[in-house]
RNA sequence: GGUUCCGUAGCUCAGCUGGAUAGAGCAACGCCCUUCUAAGGCGUGGGUCGAGCGUUCGAAUCGCUCCGGAAUCACCA
């Protein structure tokens, strides 16, 4: 029973009591009392003024006095202005982290097969480049949010879309045909993704230097880009690709599963996975067939120059191209395919699409076509729109190589957590190289992932690499650290023989630590909103202010020392329900945990 | 120009279903390691919550109008 529901029920029957008026619990607004003032819940009066006739302070003490004498729960109560104060009893918090400790996963709601299915679009790459940091964000969100979600009692099927066709792979594949020499990511020692990527920037130097010669030579910048050889050897190819020419779709098949191999390292180094992939090679045709079954229907139309257009116009809209004039698809037909496949694949509820805030637009479209096209879960699409990262030199530009990336990224994280934890120094002595290793694995990704969850998904957010690494303050390591110390005292309790005694009861629980206790009381709240929300950084900032509260109380406090079997026996318990609801927090956002630091 | 999003301390960010004196961290300065982990804790200074008007007993939070910034409005993806 939920302590909250409870004292509002109280409240409720206090006023009817008092005042003779019916008043329903979700018009009490009762919230977590400030820290510099006793109790533990908050009940504000000013509502009940109008049905008191009296004054603020007399109307609380009124409701206070009603409370007191009618819930055994309230321990007692101060009035401050229009604010009434509730004291919990202790030994309400102390029923309460018995409780928690005797669930396997506090707050999580596990799904059945009759739960609503969840399907979760997220990383969706292009083959012809490595990730780079914008997509880091991507995934670290639709993981996180994948969990939340699931956390919340849903199915959900994690689901990635993989450009894989298009002219940029094939610029790529010229570049590797024209200057490779036959290299692959065996004899070269890159990996097939960064590999593929090199060649994208050596077709992209090509071309500019061709275009500065055709330009020297008196064309303009549009003439030339007309002109260009290579660009048309380019277009030339994705034509060979369309119409399924054996030796492009061989040189296709090889170099994109180069790519896929290097793709998957990252991935599995990040901690993100998917249960099912889909490529747009397979989607774009069904795209095709499904707007032509929609254009039969009458739901689009086709112009004279043969294009076909969707008019939304009558939805506050324009009108959307869904078909070139030459037949030819474009992204919204691929997405409109993939979600036929998707829905042919599962039974699907509902759909998030995790993708960056530039489209915010084209989901809008893609929303409305789905519902006309007859997909019930279409209306109710979710965008998760996320905002740019940036970088303190300005804006992140593929093409001014300012792009970080992704691998590169988290080997230096891994490597300042490596120089940090050897500054500090001997703390981690009696453990192998390969445990070593793995803590400062799990810190430097925990700094990098914290660092992009905390923050709200729809900000433009700015990456400072040397902040980022700094483990001070709302970090994922100092998070790490409290439930690494957490652990410890465990251990420590273990070794020295200490036995949980739940049962026994401390003469005393300090308002400190039902502050605490009322902490991990919130967490399936907290897990319930950032799934309504779809905010995973609810939940990141959940985890430090829990974090924080118990570092703080319990950095002087020697537990162990602690002469009283039962008081010793209490901070034992919450010291490990503590630790538990940070594991399960910082798991949720894909974050690891280490048992030391 | 239309649409959408953002504007909170020097910096990075919380807080937003309306509630008490607007919170953290970083940076600056001063304390605290024979103690379960100092990757820490305690303290000091720092704010016209972009501006104005409105609704309300009460507005950072809701509404309107401005001012800044971003994205988008392609037969690109």
């Amino acid at each position: 029973m939920n302590i909250e529901i409870t004292i509002a029920e109280s409240v409720a029957a206090a006023i009817k009591a008092l005042y003779g008026q019916e008043i329903t619990t979700d018009k009490i607004q009762l919230q977590k009392t400030r820290k510099e003032f006793e109790g533990d819940y908050t009940l504000v009066v000013f509502p009940f003024l109008s049905m008191s006739r009296k004054r603020p302070e007399e109307t609380a003490q009124e409701i206070g006095e009603a409370l007191a004498a009618a819930q055994p729960l309230v321990a007692s109560f101060n009035v401050v202005k229009g604010f009434l104060n509730i004291v919990i009893a202790h030994s309400y918090w102390m029923d309460l982290l018995r409780a928690i400790d005797s669930t396997e996963k506090w707050g999580v709601k596990e799904a059945d097969e009759n739960s609503p299915l969840v399907m979760v679009e997220y990383s969706s790459p292009n083959t012809n480049k490595p990730l780079h940091l914008g997509h880091i964000r991507n995934n670290l969100l639709g993981y996180a949010l994948s969990n939340i979600i699931a956390a919340n009692g849903n199915r959900v099927v994690k689901t990635n879309i993989v450009n894989d066709r298009g002219i940029h792979i094939c610029k790529s594949m010229l570049a590797w045909q024209k200057w490779g020499n036959g290299e692959t990511p065996a004899s070269s020692g890159k990996k097939g993704d960064h590999l593929i990527g090199d060649y994208y920037v050596a077709f992209d130097k090509h071309y500019k230097a061709e275009l500065s010669e055709l330009m020297a030579n008196g064309m303009s910048k549009e003439e030339a880009e007309a002109a260009s050889p290579l660009m048309a050897e380019a277009r030339e190819m994705l034509v060979k690709w369309e119409a399924g020419d054996s030796d492009v779709r061989q040189l296709w098949e090889t170099m994109n599963g180069w790519v896929y191999e290097g793709f998957d390292e990252t991935y599995r180094k990040l901690g993100v996975s998917f249960d099912k992939i889909y490529y747009e090679s397979d989607t774009y045709l069904v795209g095709k067939e499904t707007v032509l079954g929609g254009l039969e229907k009458g739901v689009f139309y086709r112009r004279d120059d043969e294009s076909v257009w969707a008019d939304l116009s009558g939805d506050g809209l324009d009108e959307k191209l869904l078909l070139r004039s030459d037949g030819t698809s474009v992204y919204m037909t691929q997405d409109i395919g993939t979600a036929q496949l998707r829905f042919r694949d599962y039974p699907i509820d509902k759909m998030v699409y995790v993708v960056g805030n530039e489209q915010n637009y084209h989901f809008q479209v893609l929303s409305l076509l789905l519902d006309k096209l007859g997909f019930s879960w279409g209306k109710g699409l979710v965008h998760f729109s996320y905002g740019m990262v940036e970088l303190p030199e300005g804006k992140m530009k593929s093409r001014e190589g300012t792009v970080v990336d992704a691998d590169d990224l988290m080997e230096e994280m891994i490597a300042t957590a490596r120089e940090t934890s050897e500054e500090l120094g001997g703390k981690l002595n009696d453990l192998s190289a390969e445990e070593v290793a793995d803590i400062n694995r799990i810190i430097g990704l925990g700094a990098l992932k914290y660092f992009m969850l905390k923050v709200d998904a729809r900000k433009n957010m700015l990456f400072n690499p040397k902040e980022s690494i700094d483990f001070n303050g709302n970090t994922g390591p100092f998070i790490q650290y409290t439930y690494a110390r957490t652990r410890s005292i465990e251990r420590k309790a273990a070794e020295a023989g200490v036995t949980v005694d739940a049962a026994l009861v401390p003469a005393t629980v300090s308002e400190k630590e039902c502050s605490i206790i009322r902490m991990l009381n919130e967490f399936p709240a907290v897990i319930r909103q950032a799934g309504t929300d779809y905010s995973p950084s609810g939940i990141a900032n959940y985890a430090y202010e829990l974090a924080k509260e118990y570092n703080q109380f319990y950095h002087d406090f020697s537990i162990l020392r602690e002469e009283d079997a039962a008081a010793k026996s209490f901070r034992i318990l919450l010291t490990r329900n503590v630790g538990k609801v940070i594991k399960t927090a910082m798991n949720l956002l894909g974050i690891e945990v280490p048992e030391r630091m």
